[in-house]
DNA sequence: AATGAATGAGATTTCATTCAT
DNA sequence: TATGAATGAAATCTCATTCAT
């Protein structure tokens, strides 16, 4: 986080910026489009914010720490396999529905953002190593390559974002269920 | 396809472009960028193709060609399995490696050019559609979602572009062959 | 009139434009020259008006809404040929002499801007209307058009941007006398 | 006339150049416009003629040389009203129907095209100054300024390229007879 | 805290024209 | 005669950003 100074506008700017990166995309929203949503002027914005990368990284810093609170709410259980699926329903929570927040850190790509590129991956990464610890905890048998599975299993979980839908079709429970089944019958020791 | 005539300069032309969609983005690459690249003046682009939207939809165009072929030549098995992993392996080679007319279609998503965003997704279910027919042809045990199942390998390969590396690391074919193998330990009949 | 913001500098460059779309015409005018005849860049302009179309839509509004202001005013005997002759004298200083703003009407044909040609031909149409209750007042011999008899009035008023000078030669008043005694004394009943 | 070869693709080239021209005027006419239209690639008018100048500036040529081998025909009658109403029916179907050529004149001002502005106007007066030889015949009453009744007729011609229509409403030689017929009677001596 | 006005850099696109072949 | 390819200048417009008030 770069700059900020109040706190009560400043929240509904992040709201507003937050959905619409989500819906339209980085490029595709401008700081015209933002302050609209949030009642004020372009220039006005930057009493709030110094740039519009800064938005971002400021959403994306809210994105990670919501996703993470949710996940760790969400794999309170003690078998390791119960945990992988709670995990990986949440994530597909948190690429779809959910707060903008989150759905931000799952569309818009590092490098839409040269300036902050290497700080939103390690965001990022904050995130993903979550995933490495539930992984990790699995018993698996010994042809698995975890780094490999834990690679599958986000790439699965955040391509929903591109065709999940919270009514109609599955629950993001049951498709955690069913991704993680696979693994659990093939792998587990 | 909307317009194109010379071939030599066009295909150069497109090469050119789809490096730097594929490396770059879309939005971030600036027909000037593209002239520059090619040795021509931003203006002159406009003599081979109508507007930039249509560069990028020719790339797409030869980008599914491209990888459909490849695919086709790849599931040459007579095994299910081996056909699925075939596939597998063959499409985390196109989002990775290869010809940038492959990767652009996993780079450039559809909603960043509006004007042909129908025609972009049309292009890219095409080649999803190829999956569709690998999966159906599985033995699978009652249990399993085949719907579920193609997303899962789709986002495991798609999201493959941002970690795969065809130097160090495992090769597309052993990937391939892992995630390939949770599905038929725990589902084949 | 579609968006409109300040006043102050939003009536210098409405002026300007209309000074230059008055005398060049509005295709030979560019931004540039208007930017520079107010002293602002080109990319300022965009603040007070959306686009080089909407400039002169705006143009138009005030140019229909100043000659007709002008025009009522000039009409104010109860004599109906007088009427017709101060009407034609009105319409004949508005095409040449006075504001820039009334010169545009005459100046600049609809179809120059294709996307507000049905409005401008709409404002076109307001100011003509008034010229048909002129003659609709007129106590005319049966053998007379007045369809026909408003064509011709309004054309060769609107000729006189081509030759009329304010200074040698008849004035204004001259030329709507003379153009109406030929009416008059023809078909006058 | 600047310059011109052969014969045969150069009239095509004029009829598609004043086609265009006539119905959506010089500046929105562009070189492909008239080479698709003709059936060649724009950089081959160039063989014809040196510049898009040259060809509005031939055009206006021609059509000046048509609209007065018509107009002279058109006015063969020992009487002078009959000649001027003849003349001025003969404008109005010059403004509106009949070949393109003509309607160029009257739709294409002469600063629409700068460098060949005072060559324009010359031509367009060579035409005008047959209305002028119309109008000395005229046995005419004391208080008519010819002058003035000229610039009036051409006005009256000149605007209904904006209204006529060949079919529907009254025919050239009825409005030629209607607008003439206010002079005579009012001025005849 | 916010506004109104403007900047300035750059984007895509258009188009008359040129010229080797 | 004509083509194919390209030029180069200019046009409209977008947008993140600045800054005095």
């Amino acid at each position: 986080m770069k700059s900020q100074r109040s706190n009560s506008r400043n929240e509904a700017l992040l709201r507003a910026a937050a959905e619409l990166f989500a819906s339209q995309g980085f490029n595709a929203t401008s700081m015209r489009d933002i302050a609209k949503a949030v009642g004020m002027l372009p220039g006005s914005i930057y009493y709030h914010f110094p740039s519009k990368d800064d938005l971002l990284l400021a959403i994306y810093e809210a994105g990670v720490e919501q996703i993470t609170t949710t996940f760790e709410a969400a794999i309170d259980s003690e078998d390791p396999w119960q945990r992988l699926q709670a995990g990986t329903s949440a994530l597909i929570r948190a690429v779809s529905e959910e707060s903008a927040y989150t759905r931000v850190i799952f569309k818009v790509t590092p490098d839409e953002v040269p300036r902050y590129r290497l700080e939103l991956i390690t965001l990022r990464d904050a995130f993903e190593a979550k995933f490495k610890v539930l992984v990790d905890d699995l018993p698996l048998q010994p042809w698995v390559d975890k780094h490999l599975l834990r690679l599958m299993i986000l790439g699965a979980g955040n391509h929903a974002q591109l065709w999940f839908s919270p009514r109609g079709g599955r629950s993001a429970d049951e498709i955690g269920e069913q991704f993680c089944r696979f693994v659990k019958e093939a792998a587990s020791t």
